[in-house]
This record gives structure tokens, sequence and C-alpha cells, in this order.
DNA sequence: CATTTAATGTGATTAGATTCACTTATACCG
DNA sequence: CGGTATAAGTGAATCTAATCACATTAAATG
């Protein structure tokens, strides 16, 4: 799967930031092996395919690597983003600092009561949902971020769709897809279900204690069958 | 890879008490697999590893299947866990009323200062940092979502790992991983990074949308060579 | 300046997961 | 009550991604 390597690719442009910023000025394919738990020359045949060449002996020049994944990443262009709903998840995104350290600049937030992040510690405008369109196209935006409440989650996502947004990163409960005709069009959607991944580490967690594996193929056992030691 | 199953495994779970919710009956693989976005063979495949048989024409029974993964999954016992650190991120989910629903009870938060999400609507207990050990093992939780600031990430991760602690959710922006000796013992990290997973998106964006890739071979190129017209 | 050593770059190999395609069982229909 | 259609179940084939292993290059050393 391609997408796996662009998320590596984002993980490896943080370490080598933070790399640079401990003085370094070269790595190694297994530094940042190590780092993003991946195999050496998995960070090689990345590179490779992305044309980046390393010397031969001294690995790859972080400077120079930065540059070249700024480009192939489009860190060298300022990326706006905005936030549909501001309630409880948005209304702390629109708090988080951390976005404008990543280059990430919030632009807006929307929210059917826009007077719910006034005031306080709040610097980002808040607009009220019928200005939703005319931002989108006034500012230029590409990508929403979508915190609306579950049942609003799919009328919203269609509007921003309407209105020219290319990628979502979705907090709403509702895993929002492209529908199959509109596949190969260019839309990114990320979901991320917090809910969801609580209830995965429970799951996980209760697979690996609970002897539901066999221990000798590594197959799941139905809960009937799990324990036949008699 | 193991994980992705676990992770298709609560999509059926969600998609199927959907389903029982609108009076359906039985569902065949077919429908799971357009939900879930995967071919039916794999649902059926799933299924198949973990003994939970269907009926060679009817499908398979909506109700016995929740039960046969309730089981595996561990949804039959009560899910609780603390989440530590209520600032923006941890105080949006201490007021998120999602978990609930889902079975997933959260015991209580953690902060420096305690009385950062006192009075308003917090039904939820907060205590002061040196109170994590304690109550941990009086409610003996064992999930713990970890969202203070940076800093301070992985000395609590360290802190909850030795209060016993089996499982992580963290929204930090540090990616925790186990070192490696003790990769094997049973102990879950999910890493959730808010900006990774916006830059994300907009690396998608710029990628799909730049022509850095080669139309024929669908190879990645370096932007010098990216858009050899001439 | 030859030799050793260390790291890249990449074709070949392996492993794993997905899909195919066929077999089997069973509900439904005439 | 036999025939047909439907969907599960599953071994085999395919596809994809990770790993290996080695050739290649360049620095370092004496």
């Amino acid at each position: 799967m391609h997408k796996d390597m662009i998320l590596r690719l984002t993980k490896y442009y943080r370490i080598l930031h933070k790399l640079k910023a401990l003085g370094l000025e070269r790595v190694f394919a297994n530094n940042l092996g190590d780092a993003v738990g991946v195999n050496a020359a998995v960070v090689r045949k990345d590179f490779s395919l992305l044309n980046i060449i390393g010397q031969k002996r001294g690995g790859y020049e972080i400077e120079k690597l930065i540059q070249d994944l700024d480009k192939v990443l489009g860190k060298d262009k300022p990326q706006k983003a905005i936030i549909v709903g501001c309630g409880r998840i948005g209304g702390a995104l629109m708090r988080y600092s951390g976005f404008e350290v990543d280059g990430i600049h919030i632009a807006a937030g929307f929210d059917v009561n826009p007077s719910i992040c006034k005031g306080n510690e709040c610097p980002i405008p808040v607009y009220p949902m019928d200005k939703l369109e005319e931002i989108i196209h006034e500012e230029d935006i590409r990508v929403g971020i979508l915190a609306v409440p579950e049942h609003s989650s799919t009328e919203v996502f269609n509007r921003l769709k309407a209105a020219g947004i290319k990628g979502i990163l979705n907090f709403t409960p509702i895993e929002l897809k492209l529908s199959k005709q509109n596949h190969d069009e260019p839309f990114i959607i990320h979901n991320v279900n917090i809910a969801l991944e609580l209830e995965h580490i429970f799951y996980e967690l209760n697979i690996t204690e609970n002897h539901n594996i066999d221990p000798d193929t590594g197959e799941i056992l139905h809960p009937e069958n799990a324990k036949k030691t008699h």
C-alpha cells in the first residue's frame, strides 16, 4: 500500500527536523528506520522511489533531505484549513497550538452558534454556518476538519465537497467515504474515530490476554472452543 | 497484518448494531463488505478464522454475530479508562459523551491542576497527578488516554506503564513505542497525532494534484524531474 | 595509493494479505 | 419432492509490500 509510504515520509520529515535542531548534519537509513520503526531498506527504497539520493558512504544530508521532502510533500506552500463545528472536539482543536508549529494555519472556524468560542483565548474567527461557502472561496481553502455532531455529519460533508474542499479530517463517529463513482477523483478523507481507537485497544488487550489465540497456529479461537483443556 | 482484522471486526460490530436497530435480522458477507469497504471474501475469511459460522444460504444471524463478537472483543465486560492530562484535548475528551454509548467508562481524569475541569458540565472526578497510581490500582484500570503536554509525555507514559496500565491511546505529538526488549509483552499503544493526520492530508493532496506522479509507472518523481515536458 | 570498511542502491526473495474460483450446503420454487 | 439459485466456506492463485543480499561507491586508514 502506497499510503503507508506517505505516512512514513511525514515521520521522516519530523525526525529530520528534530535531528537538525540537535545540530546533526547527516543521517543514515538505519537511524531513520529505528526512529520510525521500519527496516533501513524500506527507508532507502522510499527515497530511491522519490529519486532522492544519498552518498554511498556518508548517508543523507539532512538539510537537503528536508528540502527535498518539503517539495515532495508541499511543505513549501502555506497550508490552510478550517474547522467546522466548534463544540468539544472542534473547540479544543481551535485552541490547539500545535498546528502553527507544523506550518498549518487554521483560517477560520464555523458553528451554528458562532459565539461559542468568542472572547477568551481564541484568536481564530468563528463564523456562522451560512458563511461556509463564502469563506472557503475567499480564502481558497482546500482542507476542512469536520467536528460537527453525528446527525449533521454527512450533510456538512456534502456541503464542504460541493464548496470545493479536497480533503477532510473527520472526527465524526460516522465513517465518511466517497461514493463508488467518485472513487477516482482526488479527494482525501481521513477518519479519526476516537471511541473506535479506544475500543480497538480494549479489543487487542482482550484478545492477547484472554488466550483466545491458539498458541500453536496463532489462530483466533471462538470463545467456546478456546480453552478446551480437558 | 492481523491488526487490520481487529479494526475490521470493530467496524463490522458497529454496523451490525446499526442494522439491528433498523430491524434487520440477517446480514450477508456482501453487505458487511460494502459497508466496511472490503471484499466479501475478506468478511467470510475473518469470520471463518474466528470460527463464526453462518448459514449456507441465509447469511449470518445478526443477533448471534453480535454476541459472538461481544465475546471475541471483550465487549461483555465493562471497559474502564482514565484520561491523563485534562487540558485542551484531554478536557474535550472528558466532556465527550460518545464513550458511554460505546460501553466505555471514563473512570477519572488526572491533571497537575485538578481544578481545571471542576464545577460545570464535568461529572468525571479529576485528581492531582500524585493520585495516579492509587486510583489505577483501586479501580483496576488497564487503559489510559494520554493527553499531557509534549514535554512530560514519556515521563507520564513510564509512570502509567509502571502502574500496570496495559494499553495507551496517545494524543501527545511524541510517537510512543515499546523499547525493543519489551516488544513481546502485551502492551498496546495507539498514537493519534492530529497534526500529523492533517499534514498527511495536505501531502496526499499535494502529491495527487501536483503531477509528481509519473502517469505511466505510478512512480513518484523528484520535483526537478517531474514535469520535463520539453 | 592500495586496502579496508561502511553505507547506499536495487534486483531477487519472501511473507502476507487479498482476491479468485470452485465446492458445499440450504432455502425457495415449481 | 426434485431442481435451481444463492450465499457460505475455503484452497489456490495473485498481488503487494517488506526483507534480504549483494554489487557499488566512497570515505578512511596506514
